[in-house]
DNA sequence: CTCCAGGTCAGGT
DNA sequence: ACCTGACATGGA
């Protein structure tokens, strides 16, 4: 973490002001939310608040008294920021109705998921933010993830604020070579985001497209990229926004839940993906987020 | 030392 | 259509 942040900066940051939202985070939603593999650009200190980057903006975010989450800005940034963290973590969103839907009365699996985090919501990044983040992630933990994605960062990205970098634009990262990615400790994922730059400086429309299309235009579309598979495209299409909450991505932790909390002993990616879809419809990415932190946390 | 991590792809049946 | 190994890096 940078060392601006480490330590409380008054002259840099708004005071705290409460955020009363409905449904309420628990505290292990707010985590699970910000911090917990949705997005990496968001970082705890000491006292328990987090600093997090999204785009251009920078926000700090803490568990307040009463389950009231609690917000500060960059002085003098408070009006288009706090719109656009209320848009990043979906605070405008209908989640009670959302809660609602999910058929926890005849599920009691994803009862019991939705029991263990309360108030979890789904975020909204930008889509090419979102991109660059998942071609980061497979086979690595999220602490690693989130290492990477610092590197570039500092490497390639832009200092908004002391210590505070963006992560670098795809316009960016088109001029960068492959060998000057791995320095960041991409490792092979440099390739799959040098070749990304590639194709989408070749085609400046890329994502605006991906934007526009249904959710299996678009992850269709998203899978001519080098890199992304089912996983990430539907990781991407998620944490964006664009697929609205319908994309049920599937990795590691959902085979594994799938297969003890619903019996798809053995089952493929793209069937679990296939079966999340159909059997929690239109909200199967929000369902998905449960069972992940479900499985994490060894079903408690 | 060995094993595995929010997977994907190329190269083989 | 399926199956297999390779791919970098770091932590347990």
């Amino acid at each position: 973490m940078p060392e601006v942040l480490r330590s409380a900066n008054h002259t840099a940051w708004s005071p705290w002001t409460a955020v009363d939202v409905s449904p309420a985070f628990s505290p292990a939603a707010l985590a699970e939310t910000i911090d917990g593999g949705q997005m990496f650009r968001f970082n705890k200190d000491a006292e328990g608040a987090w600093t997090g980057v999204w785009g251009e903006y920078v926000a700090r975010v803490r568990m307040g008294e009463n389950g009231v989450i609690e917000v500060s800005f960059p002085k003098g940034r408070a009006a288009e920021t706090m719109p656009a963290l209320r848009r990043l973590i979906g605070l405008d969103r209908p989640y009670n109705t959302y809660y609602a839907s999910l058929p926890r009365n005849i599920d009691p699996v994803i009862d019991r998921a939705m029991h263990s985090c309360e108030g979890l919501r789904i975020v909204n990044l930008p889509l090419g933010e979102a991109l660059l983040c998942f071609l980061c992630s497979p086979m690595k933990r999220i602490p690693q993830i989130k290492i990477v994605l610092e590197n570039l960062a500092q490497a390639f990205g832009t200092e908004i604020m002391p210590g505070v970098y963006t992560l670098p634009t795809w316009e960016a990262l088109a001029d960068v070579d492959e060998n000057s990615l791995r320095r960041c400790k991409l490792g092979y994922r440099a390739k799959s985001i040098a070749g990304t730059a590639r194709r989408i400086a070749e085609d400046p429309e890329f994502l605006a497209e991906v934007e526009s299309l249904s959710y299996a235009e678009a992850r269709k579309k998203l899978e001519e990229l080098s890199g992304v598979g089912g996983k990430i495209a539907d990781c991407v299409l998620l944490y964006s926004g664009v697929g609205n909450l319908q994309p049920f991505p599937v990795d590691t932790w959902i085979i594994k839940a799938m297969s003890d909390l619903y019996g798809l002993k053995g089952w493929e990616p793209e069937q679990t993906s296939l079966f999340g879809r159909t059997h929690f419809g239109n909200l199967a990415g929000l369902a998905q987020q449960f069972l992940f932190v479900y499985a994490r946390k060894g079903g408690k």
